[in-house]
DNA sequence: GAGGCGATACATAAATATATGTACTCCCTA
DNA sequence: TAGGGAGTACATATATTTATGTATCGCCTC
């Protein structure tokens, strides 16, 4: 044992998994300890090595990052998580957010800015890049702006149109009166200034408001 | 100048440059004379030092792989090109066939394949390991699935509607009456046991017959 | 506490979309 | 070459969607 940090890498991508661990190596006060091909296969080494850190891909088959990192969190809530991703977007990020994790770094990162991320993470700090800070941002300042552009009956309407649901089957659903849908949905074709449902359903893709 | 099979490495992930890098240090045969970060600097690289071989990442910002293989095959047709992506998925493999690729490698590949993928390649065979091939047999069934689903007008019908336009427009866009439109779009809605629009466009993003 | 504003709710008329039935053409094949 | 099937085309009736107008409630502000 020693005050190393050490470190289990899990990446799906062996060529990955190679590149960090070579670029670690011989790098003062850091030790991988252990690499993952797999959300199961982290687990199982992560309790039975008990590590400082788990430096995380997000996009993986089978149990992908953001679960990994909510078991983690669930079952061994002392090990920092460190995100890795190459793409940053706000699917891949809110929910790592919600989950706690302790920083993010886009796998377009050089070597120093891991080694500050590792070192961050490691002493107990969170690490967000600048890019995703300002991502960060953008996300927050797109959903203020799209809420505050429909109003909470709007967004129901929106997601249930968007499902492929009829203005009969929205008012069953939401509990409201066929007319009420009309307007409702009158108002945020006025809105967007478009004017019919299919061009609703590629606004809110674009968006974002919904998923597919 | 030696026999070695010159190799010019593509990603704009630096870390997985490094790893690919240190995989290929020291195998017998292999040199790679160089690293780039994106499609421009590839370019400008292989120019200059006319490899034998490019290997490159499909997903980049600005230059994407796609396009740096496209000019990479009309500029110069003698370097083999073997593309690297973690996805392979329809949208990035066809444009990559048509262009002529020597062959592909999924970023999860290990060693062996990797090393197998580029003495094929620089030999001037092609390379496409097994789930790849899977995925294109895949591709080709799907692709004959919905073009025998469809008829030609109907999959024209499909598109335009998509695209929010309506019976009229519709009609007009294709040059043939509105009463027609209706009989397509009727039989459309039938074959898929749907009955409105929007569910279409669902339908038709699930199986990418639409691009958003 | 009067007036304005936004959200929700309801109504009607007009436009558009959907369900169903029919007809014509071309091509294949028995 | 007669018949069947698939693709395309057109018509009618019904259902749904969209445009527009109006009413009520709660909230904020002046």
């Amino acid at each position: 044992m020693s005050d190393n940090i050490r470190i289990i890498l899990v990446d799906d991508h062996p060529l990955m998994l190679m590149g960090i661990c070579s670029m670690l190596e011989g790098k003062p006060g850091i030790e991988v300890v252990g690499t993952a091909g797999s959300g199961a296969e982290a687990m199982e080494l992560a309790s039975r090595l008990n590590p400082d850190l788990m430096v995380l891909d997000i996009v993986m088959p089978g149990m992908d990052g953001i679960e990994l990192a909510r078991r983690m969190r669930a079952e061994m809530p002392d090990v920092a998580l460190l995100a890795l991703s190459s793409d940053a977007s706000i699917a891949t990020l809110e929910p790592l957010l919600n989950i706690g994790i302790d920083g993010f770094l886009s796998k377009s990162s050089n070597e120093a800015t891991m080694l500050a991320a590792i070192r961050s993470v490691a002493d107990g700090y969170e690490y967000f890049g600048t890019d995703i800070a300002r991502l960060i941002e953008r996300i927050s300042f797109a959903k203020s702006a799209q809420e505050s552009l429909f109003t909470p009956r709007e967004l129901d309407v929106i997601r249930l149109s968007c499902k492929g649901l009829q203005y009969k089957e929205i008012a069953g659903a939401l509990g409201i009166k066929y007319l009420t849908v009309v307007t409702i949905k009158n108002n945020i074709f006025r809105k967007l200034g478009i004017n019919n449902t299919v061009e609703l359903v590629l606004y809110a893709v674009k968006k974002q408001l919904i998923t597919l």
